[in-house]
RNA sequence: GGACUCGUAGCCUAGUGGAUAGGGCAUCUGCCUUCUAAGCAGAGGGUCGCCGGUUCGAAUCCGGCCGGGUCCGCCA
């Protein structure tokens, strides 16, 4: 495609004799809020000094001494404002062309080739089933992972399992008092709930009887010293958690490239704690209990080993981490977690810095707000959370009913099929729209719909145009030759379309997926105003017919190549 | 108490220095013998938390204040 703003930055720059970079002046380009003042402006304010004339000036002089570039047809001043209108038949063509012939590679680049990014995301506790907050985490970690993709990362996605530590010895302990040997098929229940009971079940039993915690604290040494029968139970409850896991990530559609367990690294990190006592980064404290030393770095003071010598969650976060770049060979480290561990993280990584590794400043937390409900913040302890299976299979079900609502004698195999997949795009869409820092208050009730700015919403948009091409036996646009779209609605969603690419960078510099969320929105909405607008299938003409089913054609790719990114399936038929 | 973060119509939300602050939900009015009404067109609804500052220009940057949230564990 054409860079107009780059094009008009060099005959801009040269009609201002030089004073101005071509890179300034391209920055200074914008597009003007209304498409009747053009398809792209300059505001002359940050010029005018320089030249010694009023804004309204500069605009004015330029607007009669630049030459203009292949494809602008006009230019028009408007107060300090110069205002450039592109050829609507050289942008239709220039464009549509471009979405056409790269079709699955419209919108991806190459800029991060040779970087080898990990993106680990979801870390789940093996003590409880996935919950909401979950489905959050890894909602974005799965589209930040295909946004970097899209741009040439070699991306490996990784997922740590907490399955070591005191929170899993309160289930064990819970079941091996209350549990009978019970087993998830004797319960018929799925495995990680099974367990997730039990640690519900040590929250209440501990607040009656406190000599409890001392017991899971027995347990958690006899596992650190690899205690049989203790590893035995262990063994048994983490591998139900899992296999619950393993099923909710493969029903959300969650993927993996590589799979972490804290009970491999918990006593790996030695060679690490050595090299910070000799470093003076970590000290032992008056009890005993090694600390790193940050508060001369601003930061609190960081426990990284019990005064008994048993590990925290730090000290295996300092052995992974360690092996996942030298094993991975990677540039990159992208941790996706949620921002009440904004401090951890800051911590950790000074940790790095001070130990001297040259990858702590390729570390990156990717700090996502909160998922509450109204009665407030989901609380695993107390069964206080909107469990990941419940929702999806309640979204999927919901959107069953809207396809019985509009069809009648649907085979029961593609209704699940499609019911699942706008489900969970409703489920996805929710929660990747608004920017990454901020909580989202998750009523059960009204929070989900299937209206509106939704993914259902879009995916409709994706199955109208689909529809549109098959009953036009559409086999795909050959020649490029557009002159006759060229009315508003035909223009609007072409210049949308041109803005793809650039959207998608965007939304990887930015680590922001809910940047394509929007453009997608917007381009859906700019689609569905020209489709009751216009007919494609009795156009006046059969070339207006052809031109617009490319239109069609090209609008239904870039939705797909946009609902990809997000890991939402673009469905044929809603 | 300290650090971080958020504050935009009744509710949710976009906006990372530029022209008239965009959308959605809810409310109201129209539109299904015409390519899928999970849609479209339109109406009403705004002290962008408050006060200062920087700037030709501030929702956006800076300072202070107010309000919500998170964290400041030898939990994860």
């Amino acid at each position: 495609m054409v860079d107009f703003k780059k094009e008009l930055a060099l005959s801009i720059e040269s009609a201002l004799g030089g004073k101005f970079s071509v890179a300034e002046i391209k920055a200074l380009i914008e597009v003007p809020p209304t498409p009747d003042m053009g398809d792209y402006a300059l505001p002359c304010f940050r010029l005018c000094k320089a030249l010694k004339k009023s804004p309204d000036e500069v605009s004015k002089d330029l607007a009669e001494n630049m030459m203009l570039p292949e494809g602008i047809e006009n230019l028009e001043p408007k107060g300090p404002y110069l205002n450039f209108f592109v050829g609507k038949e050289i942008l239709a063509k220039d464009v549509l062309k471009e979405v056409l012939t790269k079709k699955d590679n419209f919108g991806k680049s190459t800029i991060a080739r040779g970087q080898r990014l990990m993106v680990e995301y979801s870390g789940p506790n093996s003590n409880k089933p996935l919950h909401l907050g979950h489905l959050r985490n890894n909602s974005l970690g799965m589209a930040i992972a295909n946004i970097a993709a899209a741009n040439g990362f070699d991306v490996v996605k990784a997922n740590i399992i907490n399955d070591r530590g005191i929170h899993i010895c309160k289930s064990m302990l819970a079941y091996q008092l209350f549990g009978k040997g019970t087993t998830p098929e004797k319960q018929n229940i799925k495995p990680d709930h099974l367990v997730g009971h039990y640690y519900v079940l040590y929250n209440q039993k501990v607040e009656k009887d406190k000599k409890l915690e001392e017991q899971a604290y027995s347990l958690l040494k006899k596992w650190e010293a690899k205690d049989r029968q203790t590893r035995a139970l262990w063994k048994k409850m983490t591998g139900w958690a899992l296999a619950g896991f393993k099923q909710t990530y493969k029903e959300f559609g969650s993927k993996f490239d590589v799979w972490f367990y804290e009970s491999d690294f918990y006593d790996k990190a030695k060679p690490l704690l050595a090299l910070g006592k000799k470093k003076g980064v970590f000290e032992k404290n008056e009890d005993g209990a090694l600390v790193a030393q940050l508060e001369k770095h601003g930061l609190p003071n960081k426990t990284v080993l019990r005064a008994d010598g048993t590990s925290i969650y730090i000290t295996n976060d300092l052995a992974v981490t360690k092996h996942k770049f030298k094993e991975f060979k990677l540039n990159e480290s992208l941790w996706v977690v949620g921002s009440e561990q904004d401090l951890y993280f800051r911590q950790l990584f000074k940790i790095f810095a001070l130990l001297g590794f040259s990858w702590a400043r390729n570390c990156r937390h990717l700090s996502h707000g909160m998922v509450t409900l109204p009665s407030g913040k989901l609380k695993s302890r107390e069964g206080k959370v909107v469990d990941a299976d419940d929702i999806i299979s309640e979204l999927e079900e919901l959107a069953e009913n809207e396809i019985n609502k509009r069809e009648v004698l649907v085979d029961e195999k593609d209704k699940k099929r499609r019911g699942r997949a706008v489900g969970l795009s409703a489920l996805k869409f929710h929660m990747l729209k608004v920017a990454v820092q901020k909580d989202i208050l998750f009523d059960p009730k009204e929070s989900i719909s299937f209206e509106g700015e939704t993914g259902p919403y879009v995916q409709y948009t994706y199955a109208r145009a689909k529809s549109i091409l098959r009953k036009a036996g559409h086999q795909g646009t050959k020649s490029f030759g557009f002159m006759r779209l060229i009315g508003p609605e035909e223009q609007k969603i072409i210049k949308i379309l041109e803005t793809y690419p650039a959207t998608v960078l965007k939304s990887l510099e930015y680590l922001s997926p809910h940047i394509i969320c929007q453009y997608l929105i917007e381009l859906s909405e700019a689609f569905n105003s020209f489709y009751h607008k216009h007919k494609v299938l009795q156009a006046g003409s059969e070339e207006i017919k052809h031109e617009r089913l490319a239109l069609v054609q090209a609008t239904a790719q870039v939705i797909k190549n946009g609902l990809s990114l997000l890991d939402i399936e673009a469905i044929e038929k809603m």
